[in-house]
DNA sequence: ACCCGCACCTGTAAGC
DNA sequence: TGCTTACAGGTGCGGG
């Protein structure tokens, strides 16, 4: 499910609840989809105090696809949505109408007062929670193969790492160690953006193509951010209040396979990539 | 050191 | 109506 735009959405749509909130009451249902550090990195069973029993969240981040709820006194839950994961604020009394799969719950409190709920849901649990005792530890332990955040990607940074490799422009844009953020969606709408064709290996391209496709990136993530990210026709993702995205009713090349290209007419054509369905035009994407 | 292919899960939609 | 299959926004690992 969710991308850069879906996480960025996630997270703006958290700082009204949280940020201020002091975590009154933590009940953990499936403690697997925890992975509980030390300051040394080493793992243990997740207790409540690790997942933020007492803290005042203080700040939000976010590198790529991660995102890191952090505390007054910097512990730090590292929130990762895979497919199906979401965060889900309810003020108090509200109910969340899908009861299933909800694997944590956190009760915020401010001035002693209740203020509302915090749920992880997450259906094919390909997503989890990260704790660390202080941020250092995450960036040490978790963060630290993280490549340049796809929002504020340049072409220098993208021809650096990738003109001497080998493989198809797309796996490159899929693989966090270079880009964190890009996805499936994103990178077939970026490549389409810049006129690149997804199986383009990466030492073919030309200079202006790097400058192309770092524009690309970063023009079609500020403009999903903007509308809030896209939600699919399964209506799985929204934002963390239930609000759905905008950004789909703008896919050119995503979900289209077979279709006319939106600029020329041409049938756009697919075939997977990275071992993930990929639609591009072949007259746009030469 | 790199890159591919598959495994990890559940839900939904399409096909027979 | 069912049963079976394919596919879905993402990673992480083993093996070549």
């Amino acid at each position: 499910m969710p991308e850069l735009p879906e996480v960025e959405a996630q997270r703006r749509s958290l700082l009204a609840p949280l940020i201020g909130a002091t975590v009154a009451g933590v009940d953990i249902f499936r403690s697997d989809i925890c992975d509980c550090a030390n300051a040394q990195g080493s793992l243990h069973e997740a207790t409540p105090r690790d997942l933020f029993l007492a803290a005042t969240i203080t700040r939000i981040d976010r590198i790529g696809k991660q995102m890191a709820i952090i505390s007054h006194d910097d512990r730090v839950m590292n929130v990762h949505l895979g497919m199906t994961g979401m965060l889900i604020a309810l003020a108090e009394g509200q109910q969340h109408h899908q009861p299933d799969h909800i694997h944590l719950r956190w009760t915020l409190s401010r001035n002693n007062q209740p203020t509302g709920t915090l749920l992880f849901r997450d259906p094919r649990r390909f997503g989890g929670i990260w704790t660390f005792p202080t941020h250092a530890a995450l960036r040490q332990y978790r963060w630290h193969n993280l490549g340049p955040d796809a929002l504020t990607i340049t072409a220098d940074q993208l021809q650096t790492r990738l003109q001497n490799s080998d493989r198809a422009i797309k796996a490159a844009l899929l693989d966090q160690r270079i880009i964190a953020g890009v996805g499936n969606i994103y990178a077939d709408e970026s490549l389409f953006r810049a006129g690149v064709a997804p199986h383009t290996r990466c030492s073919r391209l030309k200079p202006a193509q790097w400058t192309s496709l770092a524009n690309a990136i970063t023009g079609t993530l500020s403009t999903a951010i903007a509308l809030g990210g896209s939600t699919l026709s399964d209506g799985t993702y929204t934002d963390s209040t239930g609000k759905a995205g905008g950004f789909q009713n703008h896919h050119k090349v995503y979900g289209r396979a077979g279709k006319l290209c939106a600029l020329c007419k041409t049938e756009l054509r697919t075939k997977p990539i990275a071992q993930r369905t990929t639609v591009w035009c072949p007259t746009c994407q030469p």
